[in-house]
RNA sequence: GGGCCCUUAGCUCAGUUGGUUAGAGCACUGCGUUUACACCGCAGGUGUCAUCGGUUCGAGUCCGGUAGGGCCCA
């Protein structure tokens, strides 16, 4: 029979051993038949699974299973699905680069169709080169490549050790999925909340589809101001006794055919008179009003500016507050429309527009500055400037506005007291850390309009409505057919709308589908209501809605977090969850955050396979939420030295304590061995997997008179670790693992590096070296009590870092404990504390240390080994810390190899009153620091 | 321009309601192969707590200003 205990343990290759252990075991399977109070729900964010995963994803995924780990411990079961975002642009993107493909919804659907390119070598294809195919071969396409990506997503969650239950798996493009995205939305529909609306929108050219205001970010971009002349009218002439040219400066000079206004600030002395009158526009003639508007900013170019339909935000609300005519310039397509807007009647304006007509945004600028340049209407050259553009987040070309027919969801916007619900519900949230609140708050108060959903592209939820056509066919987009709940989902495009036949799809007096799709966010903004089972599992919903917690990254505080709130409180008038725990930023040894643009991404598999994942783990969670960390390879050094070192100070416990000899043949007699050697307080009661008892340590009824663990350094080291235990269950029902882990770690080495060191002989007892020890057969009672607190103390230990080191620590517990440790008990003081009575001196330990660190001190100056014997030394201490040094005194003797140790009191020994001469080798300063040990009067057996 | 966070040893970071001489790990140097571990052990030096001012018997900690860094929003 082979050894259960290795020779020579390792931390490599823990991973594919355990991951298959627990798979087969069910370790983190969810038992849905526990109560309400019993469950904790985890809405983990599902990735986006076109991406690539970063460690900044290992990073915050690692601080949820900590969670997840301790609030198992605890008894709680865990609910904690995983799932994949895979509907959206960036999938669309990752296909068509991938499979040299683009979507175009006009074409039929091809049976068995094969992509021209399978895999692609990670570049662009340019979109000339990418074969057009039909909307449901595109989808295929997707959901292919989704499953792909799903499989490589979750090797790498179950190799870090994710103790999620993988039969839970869920995607955002599911049906089930769909049909609650569907039925969400429905609801909203009929509550008010979801309308449609024909207005500006910020608008992509490249992928030709509106954008949400989440979806933003500003660029500077180089822009140029082009100074213009506007005629004046007959009633500004009158009004101002003057035919001089007001000169305005735009750094769109191509909308100009869109101009409606001009604009000034109220109180801009210079052009107060001119309110209210009018100016013609060049090139085009066209007659448009100045007016006033607060927005106007008297210190940008000359102070008045042109209002085009739609230039920019401040354009839209421009023409929205001060009631303008519309006047559209540009089509979807980013180009500028064939027909001209009202107002260019002549016919020199209506060839000055023909000019420009069918022409990128680009192009019509070039054009229309010629234009200009002939006619003198332009101030001499353009001036050149940085500003602030808006882009979509995805995008490469600034975004433009056109008006189009949009969906939209209520989130407080354009409603003030959805909006101070909202924010409510943000205060009500605990936020950890608390600040990221702000962001939060932040965020609904900049809101500039409602959340517009709808999406002009293929792979997504379809919008579950369809139109009727009137007997001229045209659509009335005002009576949208709402399906049934329990048709969910429905896809308008290709199924028939109630109440018709397909027959009667886009013929008059028949019915025509939505073509929209939601955006990606009105789907995954529906997760607790997705894994919760809000739908279909009324039992399980009960059970877990609201959530626990949610925790995620602090970059989608706005999109996701805020989305799911406002979805949550729409539904359901409550919080989706009740803890938010944010993650920081994983920044590069620069100190910028780490990102695929800068090419200072590390793959993270290669970094769980070169370092283990426990080490990764623990470099993860050594870093605090919302905190951003360093990416430190150093750290996960330290964190696989921490895995080694519990496997071999395991294997020593094991040893000294001799449950590695029978158990090295048999569990159970390893389990009984050490129930025998900790006479009792380590037990193997409550086998197997159920209930969360299972491998639990127990108080043998103890008040410490009665234990097996009688010497007083013992009894210190266990209270110290009762008081670590205590700090660290505070400190992690506190969202705090950092200090959890701090803590445990702090005591774990001392109890390595000194209290092992202090009693290694006592517990051996004179065993010889390399000798079995029987842990059944009788022995000293010093050894019975080092024995019982190494096996105590180890068994502490092991579950105190099982959250952090889930591979090391199973392993040593498959050693000698029944079950897992990832579903034992997390450990409680008591029981410690019952064994150790109320008398134990944690600072003991602390001491001992001390006493050995000086021997030791004494040892390293003289530069002879560790092992040298002395034959005789004094040990000068600090009064307050002689009784403890004493204590430990046959201890320390046997560590450090003395043969005659003096303890002797510092101060006393200073005084010359006392022992006349001083040190009598003169090692000692005169002067000497009475507050720290020391050693005098050292004797080396031989040199 | 508004909001939030940060600045402590060469590096990465602790430092809890203000209270002895501000800590740890890494790195570095020296020593040492010990019946757990060389992926090891032991020992050692390391500070203008960004800066200026205030409150206090006492400030790394509380308050205000300044500088630098980061993020979000406009």
């Amino acid at each position: 029979m082979t050894a259960r205990i290795p020779d020579k343990a390792t931390v490599d290759g823990l991973e594919d051993r355990w991951n298959q252990t627990w798979e087969a075991d069910g370790v983190y399977r969810f038992d849905a038949s526990k109560s309400r109070e019993e469950i904790y729900s985890i809405d983990t964010p599902p990735p986006t699974v076109s991406g690539s995963l970063h460690v900044g994803h290992v990073f915050s995924y690692t601080h949820t299973d900590v969670v997840a780990r301790f609030q198992r411990m605890c008894g709680r079961e865990v609910f904690y699905p995983m799932g994949w975002d895979d509907n959206g642009l960036p999938t669309e993107r990752r296909v068509q680069n991938y499979f040299g493909v683009r979507c175009d919804p006009s074409l039929p659907y091809e049976e068995n169709f094969e992509p021209p390119h399978v895999g692609g070598d990670g570049k662009s294809i340019k979109a000339a080169d990418q074969q057009p195919i039909s909307r449901r071969n595109f989808i295929e396409l997707c959901e292919r490549l989704t499953a792909e990506d799903e499989q490589q997503f979750e090797a790498l969650w179950r190799h870090l050790g994710l103790s999620v239950d993988w039969s839970r798996t869920y995607q955002t493009i599911a049906p089930s999925s769909q049909a609650v995205a569907q039925q969400a939305f429905i609801r909203s529909l009929k509550r008010g909340e979801a309308y449609q609306a024909e207005a500006p929108t910020l608008w992509d050219v490249t992928f030709r589809t509106a954008v949400a205001q989440a979806e933003l970010e500003d660029r500077d971009r180089p822009g140029a101001y082009h100074r213009l002349a506007f005629e004046p009218a007959a009633d500004m002439e009158e009004a101002t006794g003057s035919y001089d040219s007001v000169w305005i400066e735009t750094t769109r000079p191509e909308l100009l055919a869109a101009c409606v206004a001009l604009v000034a600030h109220p109180d801009d002395e210079r052009y107060q008179p001119l309110f209210g009158t009018h100016v013609r526009t060049p090139i085009f003639g066209v007659e448009v009003p100045v007016v006033a508007h607060r927005l106007a900013s008297p210190d940008k170019g000359s102070g008045i500016a042109m209002i085009c339909t739609f230039g920019d935000v401040t354009d839209v609300i421009w023409q929205r507050e001060l009631d303008l005519p519309i006047r559209s310039v540009l089509g979807h397509d980013g180009r500028i429309l064939s027909e001209p807007p009202a107002g260019i009647d002549s016919d020199a304006a209506r060839a000055a527009y023909n000019e420009l007509a069918g022409l990128t945004v680009f192009s019509a600028q070039k054009r229309m500055v010629e234009m200009l340049v002939e006619a003198d209407v332009m101030d001499g050259d353009p001036r050149a400037i940085q500003h602030p553009v808006k882009f979509f987040e995805k995008g490469d070309k600034p975004l433009e506005i056109v008006t189009s027919r949009q969906w939209y969801i209520a989130n407080g916007g354009r409603d003030a007291s959805l909006r101070t619900a909202l924010l409510g519900r943000g205060e009500e949230l605990d936020f950890i850390p608390s600040h990221m609140g702000k962001r939060y708050e932040n965020w609904v108060n900049g809101l500039t309009g409602d959340w517009l959903i709808s999406r002009q592209r293929f792979f997504g939820v379809p919008i579950p409505v369809w139109y009727p056509l009137n007997d001229a066919g045209e659509i009335v987009w005002d009576s949208p057919i709402v399906p049934d709940e329990d048709q969910l989902p429905v896809d308008p495009s290709s199924d028939a709308a109630p109440g018709y036949t397909a027959e009667q799809r886009d013929v008059p007096g028949g019915f025509t589908g939505e073509k929209d799709i939601m955006d990606t966010w009105a789907t995954s903004s529906l997760t607790p209501q997705i894994v919760c089972g809000w739908r279909d599992d009324p039992e399980l919903y009960a059970k877990t809605f609201p959530m626990d917690l949610r925790p995620q990254g602090q970059d989608i505080i706005r999109t996701w977090l805020f989305s799911t709130v406002v979805r949550s409180h729409l539904e359901h008038h409550e919080l989706p969850w009740k803890h938010a725990a944010i993650s920081g930023w994983i920044l590069d040894p620069d100190r910028k955050k780490m990102s695929k643009s800068k090419g200072n991404v590390v793959t993270p598999m290669g970094l769980l396979e070169s370092h283990g994942s426990d080490a990764v783990r623990y470099w993860a969670a050594s870093a605090r939420l919302g905190t951003d960390a360093a990416f430190d390879e150093g750290q996960m050094k330290i964190g696989r030295r921490l895995a080694n070192k519990v496997l071999n100070a395991s294997k020593f416990v094991l040893g000294a304590t001799g449950i590695a000899t029978v158990a090295n043949s048999s569990l159970d007699e390893g389990v009984a061995a050490t129930a025998h050697v900790t006479a009792g307080v380590v037990n193997g009661a409550s086998m197997g997997l159920s209930g969360g008892a299972a491998g639990d340590a127990h108080p043998a009824a103890l008040d410490g008179t009665g234990s097996l663990v009688t010497d007083p350094l013992d009894r210190a080291l266990l209270a110290a670790l009762a008081d670590v235990v205590d700090t660290a269950t505070t400190a992690f029902s506190a969202y705090d693992h950092t200090r959890a882990l701090e803590r445990a770690e702090t005591l774990f080495w001392t109890f390595c590096d000194d209290y092992v060191e202090l009693v290694k002989a006592r517990a051996y007892d004179g065993a010889a070296p390399g000798a079995d020890i029987d842990p059944l057969a009788p022995c000293s009672p010093g050894a019975a009590s080092a024995r019982a607190t190494l096996v105590i103390a180890l068994e502490t230990f092991l579950r105190l870092f099982a959250p952090f080191l889930p591979f090391a620590t199973e392993e040593v517990w498959s050693w000698f404990r029944p079950g897992t440790v990832h579903r034992a008990s997390w450990p409680t003081s008591e029981p410690l504390r019952a064994v150790v009575g109320d008398g134990a001196d944690a600072s003991l330990v602390a001491t001992a240390g001390e006493a050995l660190a000086t021997i030791r001190k004494l040892k390293s100056e003289a530069k002879v080994s560790q092992r040298t014997e002395l034959t005789s030394v004094d040990l000068l201490v600090p009064e307050s810390k002689v009784a403890a040094v004493h204590a430990a005194k046959a201890d320390l003797m046997a560590a450090g190899r003395v043969q005659s140790l003096q303890v002797v009191d510092a101060v006393a020994a200073l005084d010359e009153g006392v022992d006349g001469d001083g040190p009598e080798d003169g090692s000692g300063s005169p002067v000497a620091d009475t507050t720290v040990m020391r050693t005098e009067n050292a004797v080396f057996a031989d040199a």
